[in-house]
RNA sequence: GGCCCCGUGGUCAAGCGGUUAAGACAUCGCCCUUUCACGGCGGAGACAUGGGUUCGAUUCCCGUCGGGGUCACCA
């Protein structure tokens, strides 16, 4: 009885690793193409670290000609939830992050290189476990989970490492024949890898990110095959990743320090390592500590948070990517309008430790993104995201001729307005503009400087009777405003007020804001001319009308 | 606790032995011939700490403190 016979033992159906060497061959791409991928298990909802995660992954992939795939790790049974696969794949899509390679649904893939869900690729994960057995390099370990608690008990009460390893890896010194004969008995196992390491020796690791790191080397015995015949991560990882010709790990710095394991395995497997990236998680502020953003706590950790609150997904990415490389941020002043794809990514200058999220600078993001669409982007994404998460938004927008005006108000110019962060703003925004909304929301007319009745319809009355012509221009417009307020005894001119302290009452700007709140019930809204324009005369009229009579 | 990583304004961060220690968000003030959102200008605000090394340390080394990660038949 040797090895390869307990291999046999062990799997005696499992393939010749070279078939699988041949199945799936070194990638022809040209040089220094990046093949990289977002590799999730279905456990929840997308996190935004792994929105982050991807984006990286997928920015450096397209940058290098390279390829970003998707690769599914449910090995987990337990912790899979409904739904999960297809979460993760929609997710990507709603920020157009489609993967070149991988889960496309919930159950069809493209790409040569898979199955790219892990479940599916059971004899695989065999096939190479076999191939370590018949090395001598995996054997089958039979301790009971009692046993293996009771040894961590053992290990923690004498202040020693735990796990598996050195004298404490008991089955590692079983016989061939003593493990034959205890599979033969029926006795279930799981497979451990046979560690080469030692704890004394150190490695060291050149991450992309992270730099130089040094390690002890492993020397744990860590299970490879699980007694439900799926891999443990790390093994998956290693048999993947080669098998999927990965250049690049990019993936959470949680992983790092199982770097000298990882590339034990590579090293024992017979395959080329990948470099690593390990990526600093975002954090969040939390009575002064920082923590990782939490699934649990906090309602931004969910990318389809993003989502139901309308901010874009550009706002989104480019967020990410200000953290991810913060010289982003100089780059975007600098090219306002390129895409973000133009970019040049560094992995390198990744940061090293993790960053707090900012919502207020996502929003600020936010801002600057809208006011750089057209009308009929903002009409489109609105109506998008109100058609998902708000109804009375959608009726709103059914006049789309008049909403385009709605959202041509000062936009399109060098300075665009920017006040709208997030689609869900966009209600609050535009309700004045709809008759409907105006009349049945507005309650009071939050008069400011000059607030008596007599002046406020004196002032609104003139301005109908006398000022207001469909017509004019912005100048003349405005002119006649001034016209209005010296005719009402007020300033003219702003500037001529503050020169003479106590000569006027108020000025042209106060008169202003009688006309804005009369008009639209707020003392803060855009260009009060370009309002008028695309309410037209008779709606002005009506709601002067409207505004007297509330003044009684 | 062992091992590993990190520590520049409130936040994200440039910087890599000699700098008036960038920039962005936030904040404050002024300006932008009407408000607000912008935009412009300006203000306030930082090298965790103690030792070294050096002519000189934010930058290099060590300790301390602080933060984070990891030690599963979870990924």
């Amino acid at each position: 009885m040797d090895y390869k016979d307990l291999a046999n033992l062990i799997f005696p159906n499992a393939k010749d690793i070279k078939y699988y060497e041949e199945k799936y061959p070194e990638r022809n791409l040209p040089e220094g193409a990046i093949v990289t991928r977002f590799a999730p298990s279905p456990t929840g909802f997308v996190h935004i670290g792994g929105l982050y995660q991807a984006l990286v992954a997928k920015t450096v992939a397209e940058k290098t000609d390279g390829v970003f795939f998707l690769r599914v790790e449910d090995t987990d049974q337990k912790r899979e939830v409904e739904n999960g696969v297809i979460g993760i794949v929609n997710s990507l899509k709603d920020f157009d992050m489609a993967p070149d390679e991988g889960m496309i649904t919930d159950t069809e893939e493209i790409g040569n290189y898979g199955p790219y869900k892990q479940s599916l690729r059971k004899d695989i994960y065999q096939a190479y476990a076999k191939y370590l057995i018949e090395q001598g390099k995996a054997y089958p370990c039979f301790c009971t989970p009692e046993e293996d608690e009771e040894r961590k008990a053992k290990q923690e009460a004498a202040k020693l490492r735990t796990g598996y390893y050195g004298v404490w890896a008991k089955c590692r010194k079983l016989t061939v024949e003593e493990m034959a004969e205890k599979i033969k008995n029926g006795e279930s196992y799981i497979i451990r890898f046979k560690s080469p390491g030692r704890e004394d020796r150190k490695i060291k690791h050149k991450d992309v990110i992270k730099g130089n790191v040094d390690f002890p080397e492993n020397d744990q015995d860590i299970i490879i095959i699980k007694s439900d015949g799926l891999p443990t991560y790390h093994f998956a990882h290693a048999v993947d990743d080669h098998l999927m010709r990965t250049t690049y790990v990019i993936r959470s710095d949680e992983w790092l320090s199982s770097v000298p394991l990882h590339l034990q395995l590579f090293h024992e497997l017979g395959f080329k390592a990948p470099k690593y990236a390990h990526i600093s998680p975002i954090m969040k502020n939390d009575n002064g500590g920082k923590r990782k953003l939490s699934k649990r706590k906090d309602p931004e950790a969910a990318v389809s948070y993003y989502k139901e609150q309308g901010i874009p997904t550009d706002a989104v990415k480019e967020y990410l990517l200000n953290i991810a490389n913060s010289t982003f941020e100089n780059w975007r002043r600098a090219n306002p309008d390129k895409k973000m794809e133009e970019f040049d990514f560094q992995l390198n200058k990744m940061s090293v430790s993790g960053a707090l999220f900012d919502m207020i600078k996502l929003l600020d993001i936010g801002k600057t993104v809208i006011s750089k669409m057209t009308a009929e982007e903002v009409y489109e994404k609105a109506l998008d995201w109100a058609n998902e998460f708000d109804s009375e938004l959608v009726e709103m927008l059914k006049n789309k001729e008049y909403a385009l005006k709605v959202f041509g108000i000062e936009r399109g110019n060098k300075k665009p307005r920017k006040d709208i962060a997030k689609w869900s703003d966009v209600k609050e925004n535009i309700e004045y503009m709809y008759d409907d909304k105006f009349y049945s929301k507005t309650q009071e007319y939050p008069y400011q400087v000059i607030s008596d009745k007599e002046s406020i319809e004196k002032i609104l009355k003139l301005y109908i009777e006398k000022y207001y012509y469909v017509n004019d221009d912005k100048q003349t417009w405005f002119d006649k405003i001034k016209e209005l307020s010296v005719e009402m005894g007020y300033a003219g001119e702003v500037k001529e007020f503050k020169a003479n302290p106590g000569k006027y009452k108020a000025h042209v700007g106060d008169v202003s804001t009688v006309l804005r709140v009369a008009l639209t019930s707020r003392t803060n809204t855009p260009d009060m001319y370009e309002i008028m324009k695309v309410l037209g005369k008779e709606t002005i009229e009506k709601r002067f009308e409207k505004a007297i009579e509330n003044l009684k």
